[in-house]
DNA sequence: TTGTAGGCGTTATCAG
DNA sequence: CTGATAACGCCTACAA
């Protein structure tokens, strides 16, 4: 392996120089013709600085860790994604850990505390508070994301409840009045807070709240299924409902066409999280499209300004605000 | 920051002692007692190695890079989770690196050089071939994931051969005469081998090849649409299809029910990749399931054994043999 | 069983 | 403008 020795050798120079030339800093004085001799002879002799030597001297890693639930859920790709983005620009890069991951014995702790990772990007929905707050007392640099700990400021979350409104009134406006809503876990800050939008929306559309329209679900497929089911085994059935999740969508079209009822003429239903493949459903899904980019690429922002310092601990939480409504297919005015 | 110093100091002791402790080969002898002091302090303070420091020391950092197309594709969730998988079994870190990512410089390859990571798992399609050469040239480990370049022999690939053939002759054997394929792009290696699948498959079945029932496309929701369009604009369309992605058939759904068509009753259609999604879709799609999660663990466990150096640079490929038909409700029987 | 010394490759500080 | 030196935190011969 090449090092700086190596370099500062062959142009008969002391190790420090070239290592002066590398950090170009722009105001340290070089002699612009030793500059060009130390640029050729790292050309020549394809020299590459050691990282961990840079990152053990500096005591910093440029390395960001992100835990997300799991890597097959589409809503993460866009998250990470943004994330990814930002990073890349200022100079870091993602060390991402999901959670389905065997054996991980929530290595994405240890490696903070390890100086693996300068900061980390808390995503996943599990709980872990007693750890977090143990990263508060450390003082180690992190951020939550589309989460939300009381007693923990630094969070950057969604408008869920503005989402979960535009997506009801979207339906009340067409017409239907037997509106259900299957939510997620409602222990999850965003199962609660688009579950408060669906209410907000009902209440200014004024139409009466009726709890057997709602369904709490896990965000999967089969729990979307299951809730649908229900909605539908009722004695009046809804004729348009606000499903809390995309894969709460998938479930809920499904468990809807395999009775034999038809999407939108018999039930609308509107999902939530704008995905790739919406469009290719059938019939196309209509969805609520949340800034999923942008909150991913704030997190990483606010992350950085975390560690180095710029920031007061106690600031407030970052609200991403937005949200719109992107009409296909699934939805259509009531038919009485 | 403790270190290992802090900990001696404590316990009265050599920083040595505490590192044998800590890098407990189990055969080094250390009084039981001091053994004891010194976790009892590590606990105490809290004590955590710095991973820069030991990396700079050892050479090597216990992260694996990996380069994938796009975090949104769900084919890629499922290898990803194997090399996960099998990276945290043998103690390493995976660190991602999405072409769509902004201002990437192929920074991928800068890593390597840098000793950030320990090895590369190439598995986007872009063609690399030159700077990949060159990793040979200057003996870095990496493996080709569901690739191949022609003088490279570390990959590990897929039959995907076979599963071309096996989607085929499922429709051949539902009594499909005219069967068409949309295939990838015909210069990545997986493109072209399904297609050979499909062309062995209508032989084993005696159906003659006809070339206008092949359509040539991009791995993408729009490629399947457009391609299935131009299949249903012939003047004798086909009654099956196969599609050589999942996203292709996405898109070929999406053509053959916008043209009022029905799936399976006008016309059977299976997919390429299994995923989470396909049983949700309307039909239930039927797909080829192919060992993803597995290729994505063998390609750890292979880069792992180059790195290790227990393995002959110029060791045969590996295949990751097994293709199998998930049948739902998108292909019937041909109803003449 | 424990201590000593040297070095992994880089950079910051100070002196020349 | 450039050189020397020390240090980042850890590990490993070798010596005691």
């Amino acid at each position: 392996m090449v090092t700086l020795k190596d370099v500062a050798k062959l142009v008969g120079v002391h190790p420090s120089v070239v290592s002066r030339v590398i950090n170009n800093d722009g105001n340290l004085k070089i002699k612009e013709e030793t500059r060009k001799r130390i640029q050729q002879a790292i050309e020549e002799l394809n020299y590459r600085p050691n990282l961990s030597a840079r990152n053990l001297k500096n005591s910093e890693t440029k390395m960001l860790g992100m835990v997300i639930p799991d890597f097959s859920n589409p809503v993460y790709a866009s998250i990470i994604h943004g994330a990814e983005d930002q990073a890349a620009l200022e100079g870091y890069n993602l060390l991402l850990y999901s959670m389905k991951q065997k054996g991980l014995e929530k290595n994405y702790f240890s490696h903070l505390m390890e100086n693996r990772i300068d900061g980390l990007l808390i995503a996943n929905s599990e709980s872990d508070d007693k750890e977090i707050l143990n990263l508060k007392k450390e003082k180690k640099p992190f951020v939550l994301v589309n989460r939300f700990i009381t007693g923990i400021s630094n969070h950057v979350i969604l408008d869920d409840e503005l989402g979960g409104k535009l997506a009801t009134k979207h339906l009340a406006q067409l017409g239907h009045k037997r509106i259900a809503h299957i939510t997620g876990p409602l222990f999850t800050g965003t199962g609660i807070k688009r579950f408060q939008g669906y209410r907000e929306g009902l209440k200014e559309e004024e139409i009466n709240f009726i709890s057997s329209y709602v369904q709490e679900s896990e965000y999967t497929i089969e729990g979307g299924y299951r809730s649908m089911q229900a909605l539908l085994d009722l004695s009046t059935p809804p004729t348009a409902v606000f499903a809390s999740n995309i894969m709460v969508s998938l479930g809920a079209m499904k468990a809807i066409q395999d009775r034999g009822l038809s999407i939108p003429r018999d039930i609308s239903i509107i999902g939530f999280h704008e995905v790739d493949f919406a469009s290719s459903l059938s019939p196309s899904l209509t969805t609520i499209k949340m800034p999923l980019y942008e909150m991913g690429s704030e997190s990483v922002k606010k992350l950085i300004t975390i560690i180095q310092g710029r920031e007061e601990e106690n600031e407030l939480g970052l609200i991403i605000s937005g949200a719109s409504l992107v009409v296909r297919d699934s939805t259509s005015p009531f038919l009485s």
